[in-house]
DNA sequence: GACAAAGTTGATTATTTTTATAAGCTTTAT
DNA sequence: ATAAAGCTTATAAAAATAATCAACTTTGTC
């Protein structure tokens, strides 16, 4: 159950892309120092994002990345779909003949547990945006301060 | 973000188990073909869910495994705990300093992220035991055969 | 007490997936 | 023209997962 590094950059890039939002692209090298994510992986990675058009690439000299949408209407889900092939627990979660899966009730038993598990698992990813991590990290940088000015 | 084979196979045949509560023990080999799962791999999980205590074994002829508590003391996070390391969505949820996960506030916002979803699946896990699962059996079980009735 | 039915254990192999690297390409601002 | 950027594909390396095997111990029954 865990999710897989090409996603956690994934998500951090584009993190790093929805602070910049409104202003220049950012370079892939960039990304790849601030983020410390390894180059020609984060080149893979950030080619996934751009065929599911969640960014926009700018060539040459100055070139880069931008989102290819406001923060606001990038989730997480979405990120994850362009980087993996499902975030299903399982794979029999929707779709398919039952009977492809497990020949008796008992397995659509299990099938009912992963099922209210993926569920869960989709409000999270699907209710979370750019613009959510954005102001979670603007609060989380205040309250930082405020302990340090607090401790002198 | 897959639930690993082991893990559902582990709940399948802990799903065999608690039907047969209260019963004699159930073989391997028996849940094995049940379950349609590998015996060797089944024998190894058994083992594990041993040393978890959450199943008794009573060896020799007639023996087998039983569940080691009442169906509804077994919750699936139980389970998890004894098959997978751990079913955290990243390494980093909870402990650790936090200068082992990331160097900036930056990557504590994905965190915060991760941990969300976290508690969510927890929440799941922690949250259905093996007699959930026997009930929602019991209603689907009633379910098909209304349906056949209805049909007819 | 012999035998067979079961669980116990640990080593090993096989397979798949994930992660990462590399090389050579195209586009474009200056 | 050149250099800075993105684009693309192939391949290697590493890790995790899944499965198999072999040899062992316990115990009920005849």
């Amino acid at each position: 159950m865990k999710i897989s590094t090409k996603t956690r950059y994934g998500v951090r890039a584009m993190f790093e892309l929805a602070k910049n939002y409104g202003s220049y692209p950012v370079s892939v090298k960039t990304i790849a120092q601030r983020q410390e994510i390894p180059l020609s992986y984060l080149e893979q990675i950030l080619n996934h994002l751009h065929k599911a058009k969640l960014v926009r690439s700018v060539r040459g000299p100055g070139g880069g990345f931008l989102l290819a949408k406001r923060p606001e209407h990038i989730r997480i889900i979405d990120i994850t779909h362009a980087l993996e092939e499902s975030i299903k627990p399982v794979f029999c979660v929707d779709e398919m003949a039952e009977e492809d899966q497990c020949k008796r009730m008992d397995g659509c038993v299990a099938r009912l547990l992963w099922k209210k598990l993926d569920e869960k698992i989709k409000e999270v990813l699907e209710g979370t945006t750019l613009k959510d991590l954005c102001e979670w990290a603007k609060k989380f940088s205040s309250t930082v301060e405020h302990e340090f000015i607090f401790h002198i």
